[in-house]
DNA sequence: CCAACTTTGAGACAGTTTGTCTCATTACTT
DNA sequence: AAGTAATGAGACAAACTGTCTCAAAGTTGG
């Protein structure tokens, strides 16, 4: 029997593993990041990979059949990491996921990893609507939160919610991506503050 | 003697040129975009460009030594297009900015292309200054505009012109690119709005 | 501790792709 | 019309891809 098919795609994630898979899953979804950080999608090769996760090339191809299986996952895994102390208060909730998105998804490693995503080969309605389950998922929060606020009355009703998560994350990824800066926690406090005021 | 290279980084664009070579430039384009129209990034290579371009493999590689910079000058090509009707009102001129980007450089083609862009092996410095450059020369305009917008009272003097572009192109590329969803006048329309309001 | 089972690394393999070169042909310039 | 430049077609070695086989090593349940 061949070695478990990529889990991206299983929602089955917590199955008791054998060690040796979760080791090599580990060790190439790590060299997957390395392999970003300091290059591009274009360096992320089933070949790459393995050379650079000490592995067999022929164990890559096991796992992740497809490149696109590999990036999905490796920016899966990053995502997964995430974990957020909510204080119950929608703004500051908003506010510490924001910054720590802009920390966790968009730094040097998972920026790259981002724009990978965006750029797969595969741009059929699958992938697309994979892109949006992961964005919808981890992030989709944002608009629950949103809503929250808006039940308060702490932010302006006639912001739409499913347009806040574009009018949110949308600076924080032009900001990193597209012009290559970093981003504080007060860019972060600004943009919040227009786009939640009354008006 | 081979012929010229790749204009993207000399900046000289509009020299007399060889009707051969704007023929050849032309169609490698164009095939440039329609191979990202149906298809990815992965599915844009030397050999497939000149295929679906009616071209010699050979001629590519001369005109364009790295995939690269065949990707950065597709995005030129693009992104020159795009002529304004200015109408002297701050306001009314980022809003037919905004709406012009949505449609010229976030439709199909220049979404895949944008993410493409993003997405180049080379991250050097060198590459993120071009797409600084890119977005600065061209979309840069936003900038300016917002300075306009401020000095005649129509901006909130708080906004930060240099923010403003991420606030603004920002939500657009989360929307078309990470979402998959279109653009229509009444989003730019609201988000705009938020922005530049007054407190 | 052992036996059955699973994953792995190394290598072989054909088929494809990549980047470079050469050369005859065609198109352009003046 | 003569000189110059770009092109297409093809040859070519080198690298890469995806698949397969098999012996070795690791894991699990009794």
């Amino acid at each position: 029997m061949p070695a478990a098919p990529s889990s991206a795609h299983t929602g089955a994630r917590h199955e008791r593993l054998d060690p040796r898979v979760s080791a090599t899953r580990a060790r190439v979804l790590a060299a997957v990041g390395e392999l970003l950080e300091h290059g591009g999608v274009t360096d992320v090769t089933h070949a790459s990979v393995a050379r650079v996760a000490g592995v067999g090339r022929a164990t890559v191809y096991r796992h992740w059949p497809t490149l696109d299986s590999l990036l999905v996952d490796a920016v899966e895994e990053r995502l997964g990491v995430i974990h957020l102390v909510l204080s119950g208060d929608p703004l500051t909730d908003l506010r510490t996921m924001l910054v720590t998105l802009s920390a966790a998804v968009l730094d040097d490693t998972g920026g790259a990893l981002f724009a990978a995503l965006l750029s797969t080969s595969d741009v059929t309605p699958q992938l697309l609507a994979l892109r949006a389950e992961i964005m919808e998922r981890r992030i989709g929060a944002i608009e629950a939160l949103v809503r929250r606020g808006i039940a308060e009355g702490q932010i302006d009703p006639t912001l739409d919610p499913a347009h806040a998560v574009s009018y949110l994350f949308g600076p924080l990824l032009h900001r990193r991506i597209v012009l290559g800066r970093g981003i504080d926690p007060a860019f972060v406090d600004d943009l919040l503050a227009r786009i939640t005021a009354h008006p």
